[in-house]
DNA sequence: TATTGTTATACTCTATAACTATA
DNA sequence: TATAGTTATAGAGTATAACAATA
């Protein structure tokens, strides 16, 4: 089963390539993926970014915790529902979001588009395929 | 770039899937990827698990710890080069990893067969490809 | 009673760098 | 001096389960 080797092998090392990327913004990978989740929303509640994220909820409320004392995100409690709380970029973590998010992007392209058009398309259908399987 | 995506959340999912099943054998990712790569050899030098599984040498010496004290692989110095580590299988790790691996990949393809067989060729060369990208 | 998050525990991995023994 | 591993340190993610507040 080759796939499965190849499959472990092209993801770490994209892995070791973006993570690396965005530890040059004191993010680790867990910080950027909430950050990135958040960006371009109202705020997401605990339960929804660790659906988007697959972070357990336990995890969650460390990395949470560490992006509030960066200053990047802030909780606040819903109004209709008090067990919920609301996680917000702050406005510094909304420039950060705008700054290093299509930096990042960019990053990754630079690597990605030495693949041609064709291939890229291909790889995305099965790896949704792929996914849908699991 | 959707199939930055796609990558991310299709290696999620299979992560999910694999490591919960390795974990039901009371190894980590890390001590289960070890293992695998020990099997049907005679033996490697920390060095050379490093290169295989990507984990750095300060990490791999807590990992190699750990199945140390499970009994599940032994260290050794070479003769020729003091300065090197043998680290193999003990007997007992060998019959895990001829229980476990088997299993474990038999797990994977469980799923993995539900593709068809041209779009796993597909896939494997498109991986292949992105790996040598980074 | 069920749900949403937090807390607690214990372990494991990560990055980094200093250190030891050997070459 | 260079190499192979270990040790040290500080931080972060993981699984699991108990817990509090709210519904």
């Amino acid at each position: 089963m080759p796939v499965i080797r190849e499959l472990a092998r092209a993801y770490q090392a994209f892995s070791a390539y973006s993570d690396a990327h965005v530890r040059q913004f004191d993010l680790t990978p867990a910080q950027f993926d909430v950050i990135a989740t958040l960006g371009n929303t109202q705020g997401m509640t605990m339960g929804d970014i660790g659906e988007k994220t697959l972070i357990t909820k336990g995890t969650l409320t460390g990395v949470v915790d560490r992006l509030v004392q960066k200053r990047l995100v802030q909780r606040a409690t819903l109004v209709d529902n008090r067990r919920c709380v609301m996680v917000q970029l702050t406005p510094e973590g909304n420039q950060l979001f705008e700054t290093v998010f299509p930096a990042h992007i960019a990053h990754l392209k630079e690597r990605f588009n030495q693949l041609d058009a064709t291939d890229l398309d291909q790889l995305q259908g099965l790896l949704t395929q792929l996914r849908q399987i699991f």
